[in-house]
RNA sequence: GUGCCCGUAGCUCAAUUGGAUAGAGCACCAGCCUUCUAAGCUGGGGGUUGUGGGUUCGAUCCCCGCCGGGCACGCCA
């Protein structure tokens, strides 16, 4: 494994280190991945780091280490550069042995067990059903759903789930809104509601409540019809990008579970809380907040907060000790207050939550731009862009790549036209034609997988084909890291570096040459490099064509 | 005004968590298809990392102050 051969040269690097400084012989050591190939394979700074508390030159230190070295199959050679980096060398055989490990582990290839299969909740999307998707949600979505599928690949026990905010003042505007069109749709006046949904939607809802015998003057009924139908919706949306949810929780059942009201009892009981001008707050200023929060309005009834809060209890008393929240940073001013209700809960109970329970992943607008104008506007929805506008026009693949191919924490400007591109540069067009076609290479050569995966590496002796060894064996590191980091993007820009390799090598090298054991290799080679594009792009919720 | 986030090539974005000469793509210029898919490849120019200090062997990254942008500051969700 490359892990196995990282280790290795961290084992010979230790042992050097003890020989030559025994007194910091505990030190850990780091390998980094050089980003020059001058640089060798792996570099180490710990000579730099020691030079200090060992009061030693640095570059003389590391000149020792290289010299206490022991012999090792994989190291080619160990030289020392810079302020005193130790930059070190594999031979051919240690890099291409990557390959074979990818051939065998197929689709299990840079998965990893760090998560010990525990389980964690990843919370994501929670849209309120009072209209179709946007395309903040569809970030929502893509993020939610790839850190989700990066957390399963190191043995997480993953639960995707999505709050729905059945419960609010924003469902009772929702069925004055359907209420108002429907009694218009009748010639009667519609009392539109101040704050009501404008988009064309509402008039299909209303028309279809009348349509199927409904009486407007029933604003219960209709009120459970416009979240049925928008839940319905909402469901299509996430069919339509691929997106499944292994739970939907219900705000609702919080009510009618007494869970809100075994909350507010629980924080009461707490100490933390205090009666102000007829309400009931929550001392969250200790923990953090930056004021204090009421939990029940002087009318009696609660602030969205008491309801956040008991669910969030909910996803410990489940058993989810670790938990992530995907949400817009327009939210963020949530995290200190659950947290915060969290902690004061803890207190009385016992439980013992983590201060930075839950964690989250906040993510910026998404601006949607065609023919260089800003696009705000969607038939159905009016005032906004529904994910599902993208994904007709540009396609399912292309708008998940897209939408997690950036940083979370950076605003998100969606091209259209580049989306759309299939002439121009296009990423996702760029990683899938890579795949599309080392298929179309295999299929000529008509190779038996099994036979490939025993195949003699040895005549890959090509820089490029080492470097995309090289590349491959780099995979589950950057798994790691970017599920540690719930970073997706990392994924997206590794994929496009290895395509991009890939297609220099294709174009400077010919696979099927007449020579059969070169031929095979480098068959195998890239069977390899099809296999972690596939393994990439899976992750991403992407297909891997094999035509295009 | 207060809090959080962001500021990197003309544009869109990276940068191995403090490492070596800050990298890609687009756009621009010049080349490559009678050989496995040209949705591809090769080469070129392009930077005071918003700015001023500080911390140290070393700062795009950490600390402080400014400038600019976004979001949030409700007994709304």
């Amino acid at each position: 494994m490359s892990t196995e051969i990282k280790s290795h040269l961290i084992d010979l690097l230790t042992q050097s280190l003890a020989r030559v400084a025994p007194q910091s012989a505990a030190s850990v050591i780091a390998l980094e991945r050089p980003k020059q190939a001058a640089h060798g394979d792996w570099a180490c700074n710990v000579a730099m780091q020691l030079a200090k508390p060992l009061k030693r030159n640095p570059r003389e230190l590391a000149q020792a280490l290289i010299a206490g070295l022991p012999a090792s199959p994989w190291l080619a050679g160990a030289e020392i550069a810079g302020p005193g980096f130790i930059n070190l060398r594999l031979k051919p055989e240690a890099k291409l042995d990557a390959v074979r490990r990818v051939l065998a582990a197929g689709a299990q290839y840079g998965r990893a067990g760090g998560g010990r299969g525990r389980p964690i909740l990843v919370e994501f999307v929670s849209a309120n059903p009072t209209g179709p998707l946007h395309v903040g949600h569809g970030r929502q979505a893509a993020l939610g759903d790839a850190i989700s599928a990066l957390l399963e690949a190191q043995n997480w026990k993953v639960t995707r789930e999505f709050y729905y905010n059945d419960a609010g003042v924003q469902i009772d505007n929702l069925a004055l809104s359907v209420q108002a069109r429907a009694r218009e749709q009748r010639g009667e006046t519609g009392n539109f509601p101040e704050s009501g949904y404008h988009g064309e939607y509402i008039r299909e809802i209303a028309a279809d409540y009348l349509a199927q015998g409904g009486d407007p003057a029933d604003l219960a009924a209709v009120r459970r019809f416009a979240v049925a139908a928008l839940r319905r919706e909402q469901d299509e949306d996430l069919k339509a990008f691929g997106v499944k949810f292994d739970n939907y929780y219900l705000e609702s059942s919080l009510y009618t579970e007494g869970k809100v009201e075994a909350t507010v009892s629980a924080l009461t009981a707490s100490g933390k809380t205090y009666e102000q001008d007829g309400a009931l707050w929550l001392r969250t200023t200790d923990y953090g907040d930056d004021k204090d929060r009421v939990m029940r309005k002087s009318d009696g009834s609660h602030t969205y907060f008491v309801p956040d809060v008991a669910y969030h209890v909910t996803k410990w008393q489940r058993g989810y000790t670790h938990a992530v929240n995907i949400q817009g940073s327009d939210h963020h001013g949530t995290v200190a207050r659950v947290r915060a209700g969290l902690q004061a809960l803890s207190t009385v109970t016992g439980v013992g939550i983590p201060r930075d329970y839950p964690a989250y992943v906040l993510h910026k607008m998404v601006t949607v731009m065609r023919g260089g104008e800003e696009v705000k506007l969607s038939k159905r929805a009016g005032s906004y862009v529904t994910v599902r506008d993208l994904i007709d026009e540009v396609g399912r693949d292309a708008v998940r790549f897209f939408l997690v191919s950036r940083k979370a924490d950076t605003e998100f400007v969606f091209d259209i036209d580049l989306a759309k591109s299939q002439t121009e540069d296009n990423p996702v067009y760029y990683v899938q034609y890579a795949h599309a076609r080392i298929c179309s290479v295999l299929a000529q050569a008509a190779a038996d997988a099994t036979a490939l995966a025993a195949a003699e590496l040895a005549p890959l002796v090509h820089p490029r084909e080492l470097a995309l060894a090289q590349r491959l064996a780099e995979f589950p590191e950057l798994l790691a890291e970017a599920a540690g980091d719930f970073a997706p993007h990392m994924v997206a820009f590794y994929l496009r570096e290895l395509a991009g390799e890939f297609h220099s090598y294709y174009n400077a090298e010919r696979v099927l040459v007449d020579d059969k054991s070169l031929r095979l290799a480098r068959l195998a080679l890239i069977l390899a490099v099809r296999q972690v594009l596939q393994n990439g792009l899976a992750l991403l919720g992407v297909s891997a064509p094999q035509k295009m």
